[in-house]
DNA sequence: AATATAGTGTGTATTTGCTACACTATTAAA
DNA sequence: TTTAATAGTGTAGCAAATACACACTATATT
């Protein structure tokens, strides 16, 4: 991992919503700026996209700079062009949501570029003010992701690989904001067959522990291909 | 209506998708380009995005031009910022898509740029070969309306106000693609409670004229605002 | 050992929405 | 007046979504 600094400062950025997911609750991994404008302010991680990199590089480059990770689920969101988003003149900047399995980071992420002083984990419902116009692209990408869910398997994204149906309810609960009924859920997510139920449960709780599942990728596939409706 | 020439060229350009309805067809305008790269081949109507405009400016400026119609019905759908889609360089396009009502057109399209010869409708099942990555831009934006109409009433700002609903069966077929029940289609529009029925009927058919509808403004909003699916 | 707690796990009845399907009415033109 | 073309209408069966209540298991605390 290393800092990359602006050095033929392209006229756009990419800056990137990383969700996560954890006891329950979803999270945002923002930035401390350490330079102006709005230093030490808390924004989403982003930076200038090099001439000669897509933007899609430019957004695993800065996800891996900031979680050490590859290969995350990622998408292009929309992109933002307003005159005074940037006070140093317009600065297009196309934004991406990342969707990430927390239980994934060995370690907590640390400040790895000169821009950012540190990267920290923050609960989705209680956000601190944030630079630019960051506040209104992660509304907007929480819109998105939100829809997606219903009709996409994206949820699984947000969890480890082997899970229990009960997290997958509160991931579901915790990204449309209500509570869903439990018989129902499960009924309606098992007839989806898109699910592996393993000889495995959970550890370490102290209650009845509960079987973890894991995502069957052929079945996935074919779910995600004829885009069917995961409903409500 | 003026040329736009570019002088300041930015790095970025914008291009849109203008879909059309007419006669139970979906249609598409592209200008058949006058300046290189590709010269005389059709593409979509796009251009630069000044410095002093902002994105959705740019887009209107250009609809503008080719149609001469104002407050049209337009949505961002993606930037595309592949290294080699432009054989000058990499340029950044911010793809939208605008819907528009054939029959508020007057008088057909003119060529009103300098950079366009012609403006001329294609059928959607039936384009010529086109610049840049347009035909790869086109297909997004086709799945992206494809998937809005069902669960957003976009399909009336291809109508005329005054339309019957064989029309917008047709139109929902046209963009899905596949023939729906008679029965069924009106049985569920009109349950939505969205339409207006009028005193009024076709003219100049030889046959039993069908009668007319208009969107119903405040319960169409009610529905916009609560994202009601608006089922297959 | 008893109790409280918290989460897992299951079945059924009701409602709602989707699908399939065929005939009569109206109009204009020949 | 006949023909041709399209408008307009209802019902029954099936599948999916919803609403709803209770028993079981594991653990921690007293």
């Amino acid at each position: 991992m290393q800092a990359n600094l602006p050095h033929l400062q392209s006229t756009f950025t990419t800056d990137c919503v990383i969700f996560g997911f954890h006891e329950g609750e979803l999270k945002l991994l923002l930035i401390e700026r350490n330079e102006y404008p709005f230093k030490g302010w808390w924004a989403l991680p982003g930076f200038f996209v090099e001439h000669n990199e897509t933007i899609d590089d430019a957004v695993k480059r800065i996800l891996y700079e900031h979680t050490g990770l590859r290969g995350i689920y990622m998408e292009q969101l929309y992109t933002f062009g307003d005159l005074k988003r940037h006070p140093q003149g317009r600065i297009v900047t196309v934004a991406y949501y990342a969707l990430l399995r927390l239980d994934d980071l060995k370690s907590q992420p640390e400040p790895v570029t000169d821009y950012a002083r540190q990267a920290v984990w923050h609960p989705l419902n209680n956000l601190p003010e944030l630079a630019f116009d960051h506040r209104h692209i992660i509304d907007k990408s929480i819109s998105k992701v939100r829809r997606k869910i219903s009709y996409s398997p994206i949820a699984f994204e947000l969890l480890p690989e082997k899970f229990t149906l009960t997290q997958l309810q509160q991931l579901y609960e915790a990204i449309w904001g209500r509570k869903l009924d439990k018989r129902n859920f499960r009924k309606k997510m098992l007839n989806y067959n898109i699910l592996k139920e393993l000889p495995e449960f959970q550890r370490g709780v102290s209650y009845r522990a509960a079987r973890l599942y894991k995502l069957d990728k052929r079945k996935y596939a074919k779910v995600f291909q004829n885009e069917l409706t995961f409903a409500r």
